[in-house]
DNA sequence: TTTAGTGCAAAAGTTTTGCATGGTC
DNA sequence: GACCATGCAAAACTTTTGCACTAAA
C-alpha cells in the first residue's frame, strides 16, 4: 500500500519537474497520513518513524509543493504554518473541532452570492477563503455519550 | 476629535475591567487610524508620533484586546498576526487588494447554507470565517486610466 | 560530469517572558 | 500602600539562508 503511494508520489514530483528524492516522497507521505501538520510536526513524524530528513528540507519541500499548488497552506495559529493535501480546483474544507477530521467540500457555490456581494460596493470579485468549523456525527455521539 | 475618541476608549477598557492607561489608549489611537495593522506597525507607528510605548507593551494590549473581542485578529502572512478593530456581531469583510480598504459587511446571510452543507455531511455548524478580496471602485478606476 | 538537493548551523524575524521600576486606584 | 502595568532585555519559537557535501541525471 505504501510501496504504491510512493510511486504515485515519485510520479508526482516527476511531473512538477522536481527530482523524487527520498526526503521529498517523505514528506508526501507524512503529509497523507495526516489531516495537516506543520513543517516542525511532519519532521518529528518521519523522525518518529526513523527517517532522517532535514528540517530545512522539510520547510524547502513544503514550500515548493504549495508553490506548485500540491499542498494548501492555512494560518490558524501564531508564528506557524500547517500545510494539507489536497485535490484539484477551488474548493473549501469542513473541520471538526474534535477529530480535526477534514472534509473537502466540492464545488464552490458562493460565486454568485459573492459577485452580488462585492457589486453591491462597488468592488470586482478578485477571491475568496471559507473555512467551516463544526462537530461529526462520531464527536457528537461522544460527547452525548460522555 | 482625537479628544472625543480617547475618552471612549478609556471608557472601553474600563467596561472591560482594564485600567485606561495612555499606552492602551495609545494602542487604540493608532489600530483606528488604519485598517488593520501588526503589533510590529503599531509600535512604529507610535514612535513616529512620538508615543514611547514598549512592544512588549503593545503586544499584551492587544492580546487583551483580542481575548476581550475589541480586536480581530487575521493571519495572511508568515510569523506576523494582523489586528482589526471591529463593530460587534458576527460579520464578515470585503478587503480591496489595490488600497487595503476594508468594508464591514452587514449581516451574515451564509448561515442557511451553511446550515445546509454541514447536515449533508452530519455535522453540526459551531463557526466559520470569509475573507472576500477584491479591487474597490477607486482602485478599478486607476489601473483602467494607468 | 554536471546539476540539483541535502544537512548542518547560523541568522533573521516575530512574539513571549522575567523582573525591577513606575503609575494607578 | 497595595496592586497593576510598563519597559527593558533576554529567551523562545518558527522559518530562512549560506555553504560544503552528497546524490541524482
Amino acid at each position: 500500500m505504501a510501496g504504491t503511494r510512493q510511486l504515485d508520489y515519485a510520479g508526482l514530483l516527476a511531473e512538477h519537474g522536481l527530482r523524487p528524492t527520498r526526503q521529498r516522497v517523505s514528506v508526501l507521505v507524512a503529509l497523507a497520513s495526516r489531516d495537516d501538520a506543520t513543517a516542525q510536526q511532519i519532521h518529528a513524524l518521519l523522525a518518529d518513524d526513523g527517517v532522517r530528513v532535514g528540517l530545512a528540507t522539510v520547510y524547502r519541500t513544503l514550500a515548493w509543493l504549495a508553490e506548485h499548488g500540491i499542498v494548501d497552506t492555512l494560518m490558524h495559529h501564531r508564528g506557524e504554518v500547517c500545510y494539507r493535501l489536497c485535490g484539484e480546483g477551488h474548493h473549501h474544507h469542513l473541520v471538526c473541532s474534535g477529530c480535526h477530521r477534514v472534509v473537502e467540500l466540492g464545488d464552490c457555490e458562493l460565486d454568485p452570492w459573492l459577485a452580488d456581494l462585492t457589486a453591491e460596493h462597488g468592488f470586482t470579485l478578485e477571491a475568496h477563503t471559507v473555512e467551516v468549523t463544526g462537530l461529526c456525527s462520531a464527536c457528537q455521539a461522544v460527547g452525548t455519550a460522555a
